[in-house]
DNA sequence: CACAACATTAGACTATGGTCTATGGTTGTG
DNA sequence: CACAACCATAGACCATAGTCTAATGTTGTG
């Protein structure tokens, strides 16, 4: 499929498309059979990405931990020992996340508290 | 306590702490006796304030998010409604914030079995 | 075939959250 | 009193993650 609509279907716009291509995050195709035009083509794995870059994106990871990420699932070159590390790593890095969020849920938990019984 | 005494306390630099103060977060008080400088004095709501500033920071809230917040905290022209519609918005937000991280702790695990599980 | 809709690249521009530099005045210790 | 360490303001600069514009070529429908 052509730019606009792999964008219809990610919801990303042909834009941020370019930019994340720019980036390294993936990657279009030149179709050799076509001479007339230099238009990318993208397949399923690219929608299957961009979706895991939204839900990566969501969740506080930078685009270079996320291009980290999608070598761990779709390099061949890198070792398993190395994907295993890289997916623990991020792994790590959520549970502290988790741990911050529960903190701070606490904090504002106990202020309510505190706000709704100066109500009296 | 001056700002380099205050930054030491905090572990935010001077430059940062200005930021903030010029972002409405956080208010040094000049001293009328003193005529002969312009420095600012900061108490230790400041000191508060900053420390909120970092963790509401590290879970991913922006720096005008967390002036909503201080002033729910702080700003006393605030109704207790107001108050409470604020925290709860922000409650919310981080309820939505664990979802999506074990979302995606999830989607790593399993990832993470089928690398292992591929190595036999 | 005109013309809209689509494709490409390169580069300028934006917002956020700082960080650094310049300039100039103030305070405190040897 | 020299001089380092400190304070203030204003404005330039940076990285991240886009977003927009310009210039130009291609494709598809009436």
């Amino acid at each position: 499929m052509l730019i606009n609509e792999l964008s219809k279907e990610t919801g990303v716009t042909p834009h941020t498309i370019r930019y994340y291509e720019k980036f390294g995050l993936i990657k279009g195709k030149r179709k050799a059979d076509v001479k007339s035009n230099n238009y990318f083509h993208y397949d399923d794995e690219v929608v299957y990405k961009l979706e895991l870059i939204r839900d990566a994106k969501a969740v506080g990871f930078t685009l270079s931990e996320i291009k980290n990420l999608i070598d761990a699932w779709y390099n061949k070159k890198f070792t398993i020992a190395k994907k295993l590390a890289i997916l623990d790593e991020k792994l790590v890095t959520i549970d502290e996340r988790i741990n911050q969020l529960t903190e701070m849920k606490k904090l504002l938990s106990d202020f309510k508290k505190e706000v709704v019984e100066s109500d009296c």
